[in-house]
DNA sequence: TGACAATGAATGAACGTTCATTCATTGTCT
DNA sequence: AGACAATGAATGAACGTTCATTCATTGTCA
């Protein structure tokens, strides 16, 4: 009733998304056709073309929502209790079994074609920076962070946590796809923890709270 | 003279598969066509057809080289006089200025077809596997790594020590192409230097050697 | 209310293009 | 001449994109 117009609107917008992350992380951004993705979707191609003026707009598009997730995420991570769990909440958020927030591998593509896509490079390093600013702020504000961390400073601490968040999901589509999203979840946990005590962690001492 | 069958054939192979590189790396796997790769090679379509049997054979071929020039990098690693110049070796080979031995887009690639290529998976996880073995084996006998390391084991450190080199791979293809091989490898000489302060070096004691 | 007009979401066959691949032909040696 | 390297026009499949057409829904009259 209330702007049935407008919802539908949404609601095609954001199922065509879906169905192109589907076909997006399974056979890559260029692989992928317009015919795959209305399949996906349940719908006809020509009806993508009223959603959208071409592919790439598509493509574009994915990043766009890619970039709000990431700041759902940071907001999230901004919102816990220690930087552990901040840290936690960063470097799992693309092995969620419900919504797919981030999928490994669109991700990668995603870094891929930023490679040679102006745009799309662009987008991805305002949401790097934004993400990174968050992180170094977080650190600052921590307790952890002020007596250890070896001399280095938030913002060196922040690029070397994302060097190893980017790191670990270019691992993880290495693994084999029986491996269900708990376990990713459980060798990204090992991983973290294993940073977490490197960085913040006094020497010697066991870093269980 | 000798063996001019032979050679001429390895000159044709490694011809094409410079070619290849330089388009995949500027348009990625699927855009590159082969008409590319042989304008780029300075032959004809057809030939590339003698030296391949298709596509996707020319991109195994390089995932080929690919693993065996990681095998050359780990080999100077491994001859490297301490730890942190293996680091350094290992984080910046990529960064070459001559022979553009690994090229971070084309790595990138490399990981998303890994993604839905079973075939180039294997072969990934299996150079990577390899190259971790070196490193841990590397760690395990360096007498630095013994004091630091917070308690971490050597393939603990290993781990974290690709993945970070993998995500600063992924930061690298971010950079705007104006950026210089030279440049790079500055900014990459920077993060290993961090991290390898944050594993091996004491608390408080000044890093340099 | 019931008959009819108008709308625009949705369809999918068709179009032009691009691409991987083939092969008849040409060039280049000994 | 014979053998092999190399060419690039030809082929057909697949792709992104368009658009004439359908039809359920909504609005408008009597």
């Amino acid at each position: 009733m209330s702007q049935p117009q407008i919802d539908s609107t949404l609601d095609r917008h954001t199922q065509i998304l879906d169905a192109a992350l589907v076909c997006f992380a399974k056979r890559g951004f260029h692989q992928a056709s317009m015919h795959d993705i209305s399949a996906e979707a349940g719908i006809s191609v020509g009806l993508i073309y009223r959603y959208f003026e071409n592919k790439d707009a598509v493509i574009s598009a994915m990043a766009d929502r890619h970039k709000n997730e990431i700041h759902e995420v940071l907001e999230r991570a901004r919102q816990a209790s220690s930087l552990l769990e901040s840290l936690e909440i960063l470097f799992t958020a693309h092995c969620c079994e419900d919504v797919p927030q981030v999928v490994s591998a669109f991700v990668v593509d995603l870094y891929a074609e930023a490679s040679r896509n102006p745009r799309v490079a662009d987008l991805v390093r305002d949401v790097l920076q934004t993400a990174m600013d968050g992180v170094t702020d977080l650190i600052a504000r921590s307790p952890e962070a002020e007596s250890a961390a070896h001399g280095l400073k938030p913002h060196e601490l922040a690029e070397l946590i994302f060097a190893v968040s980017r790191g670990m999901l270019m691992r993880d589509v290495l693994q084999p796809q029986t491996m269900t999203a708990a376990e990713r979840r459980t060798r990204q946990l090992e991983v973290t923890r294993r940073l977490w005590r490197l960085l913040f962690s006094e020497k010697g001492e066991p870093s269980y709270a």
